[in-house]
DNA sequence: TATGAATGAGAGTTCATTCAT
DNA sequence: AATGAATGAACTCTCATTCAT
């Protein structure tokens, strides 16, 4: 599935700009996953995209720091617009962990690149000055989600008892795990693999009876 | 804590030439640990060993891809030997399983530069051609350990139902997440974090009642 | 003090048109005199001025060497208003020395970022094939008019024996340090740099006694 | 007249390195008075040096900022040399400052593209980051010596009155309209020039009588 | 056992300019 | 009167590696 960025993703920019922009965007995103961030350049960017210089992308991102900035952008509206589709008015907190683990999962097994760019990015966010959304950052936000829940859930008496932040973080890193079981081999039944996370944190959070 | 590699690591080696092996291989663990991978170059090796030339490098180790190699033996030498030496003669599955988990993060915290190591290597695994030890390999070797324990113990009664690799990645990533944890806060009380992830797996893995 | 340039530097140029052109103008000083011409690009000055685009410098004065061109014909037009307004009736070669020498030290007190911009420009000016004030030209120009003046001082026997052009030379370059020196000490007491400037080529030129 | 560095100019160098930096050096130096600074570009040097390849020069003095410090001392040293060579023992005050002024000159005649070099680079070295000779510190340099010559004088009665730091800097810029005038002439009779400098800095230090 | 010298490939950036509309 | 889009050239720098001795 390529990821086609939308073509007004900013007011101000006319069509063949913005068009340009996707066109770059999408050629990065799919260069990242394909080969990595690190051999990830200008150059192997423009052959994908069949540009005929690599100054275009410096024209219309004027940086790599500012490509990759759009990237993760892109990345990140794709993954919201995703949860929102799928959020349902639950209320109950486990039903909402389960809800989020296995969203996060589907998310990974329909736009794996994506999930695979975002990491990348992540991981590589160290190069530059002036990037506004780092890899801790980005990382924490998603804990944060996780932990929210879980502090809701245990005073409500939903959850049993443990340390929050421990499982918020283990959350995080067993989505992670998935998405690395994933690139490894590409025929993983994720919708089995987002179950059984499910079902395992679900026992882990679950009152003592 | 500075990893001091083992003088006579391979047999057939000159005193002098183990000495060099040993300072080089420690200051390209304690450069990765520092910078990561991607800044660590013969170059910034060379200075913090002190070298006159990034030459010599390539002389005792041939290659990037033979340095890297020799990077990841001894960390995994280190760490083998640090396991050995906390293992008891438990049979117990359960208790077994928690005692691997506590090692791990234990070993985190005694030897974080290897862990550091360890996982910016295989991270970055994918650039040479000639690596006998590579990043999913690696991870391999580390799952395969849970997952065998986690069969044994399901076979013998001691855990629930579940899915015996889908846990073992999850374990293998939640030390993962500790070990991110610690590098983005070095005051982090990994004991505490150690236990609670032996409790939070307990939980998973338990029979049913 | 900002550059202001006329509205109507040239004939047959709408008002906006004038008014687009002053505003790059000034922007293009205002830069020069900060960063100095090296620095000075077309990026840099849309910046300064605010525009959408470099292209329009290039659409209003064709060329860099057209702007610079224009940058100049600018600051030698406010040299020249400034030293009108500063010119008395007097005849006397010696009085007109001191008041031509304390007349420049004194614009640069008022327009140092002009005088700025005539240094750097005229430093600079080896770039490019069409300008037709040259570095060169421009400070054979300004050491002529010294040069003729002492000519005619010694001719009218106002001033004693010395070789007119090296002593003219000297007076421009001498000028030139008092530029040096504000610009690396902007409280430098000009006046006071002037006078004694004035007073030390006095006693230079005057004639035997 | 061709600049050659001495093949030892600094301890620990091989021959051959020695020998390849004189010749970079020396390539550098005529690149510079021939094109200027901005010019003078690696691959400028590289193709007046015959070199095969630019990576050679960033070898050998690791950066452009460590060429032009090495350019910058070579440049030094041998006008120190010049300096040493002409030094007369002479302790009158006003003999001194004649003798200096027309040392400066003769430089001029002898090396003109040291003279030429050492501008250029004072000009531009606002580049980079770790120049440690940079522009401001070596015109201060300068100006100190004629400065404490003229403060000595004074005190001695054998100069008259005037303010010594104005006076010292304007017999700098002199001497730099010096190499002005024999830039864009050289059949100028440098001989002559500097023997009128020296009269016109004693009738302006003559005490008064 | 070690080093000095050299090198080719590739990266990201900046720059002024040109072709359209 | 102005802009959007694109581009080619040049530059410095870093990297791992190779050829000698």
């Amino acid at each position: 599935m390529q990821i086609t960025p939308d073509l007004q993703p900013e007011l101000g920019l006319s069509v063949t700009e913005a068009a340009r922009r996707a066109q770059i965007l999408s050629a990065t995103i799919a260069t990242i996953a394909d080969l990595g961030y690190r051999k990830t350049s200008f150059a192997r960017i423009k052959e994908r995209a069949g540009l005929s210089s690599t100054r275009i992308i410096g024209y219309h991102f004027g940086n790599k720091a500012g490509l990759m900035q759009a990237v993760v952008t892109t990345a990140l509206d794709i993954k919201q617009k995703f949860a929102l589709e799928l959020a349902d008015g639950t209320t109950d907190r486990a039903t909402m962990l389960r809800a989020m683990i296995e969203s996060e999962v589907r998310f990974l097994r329909d736009y794996p690149e994506c999930v695979q760019v975002l990491r990348e990015v992540a991981a590589n966010a160290d190069d530059p000055e002036g990037w506004s959304v780092s890899g801790p950052l980005l990382e924490g936000f998603r804990i944060g989600q996780f932990e929210r829940i879980l502090r809701q859930g245990q005073q409500e008496g939903a959850f049993g008892e443990f340390q929050p932040d421990v499982v918020a973080r283990t959350i995080a890193h067993a989505i992670d795990g998935a998405a690395a079981a994933f690139t490894a081999d590409p025929s993983l039944d994720l919708d089995r693999y987002g179950r059984e996370l499910a079902d395992l944190f679900e026992r882990t959070t679950a009152p003592r009876s």
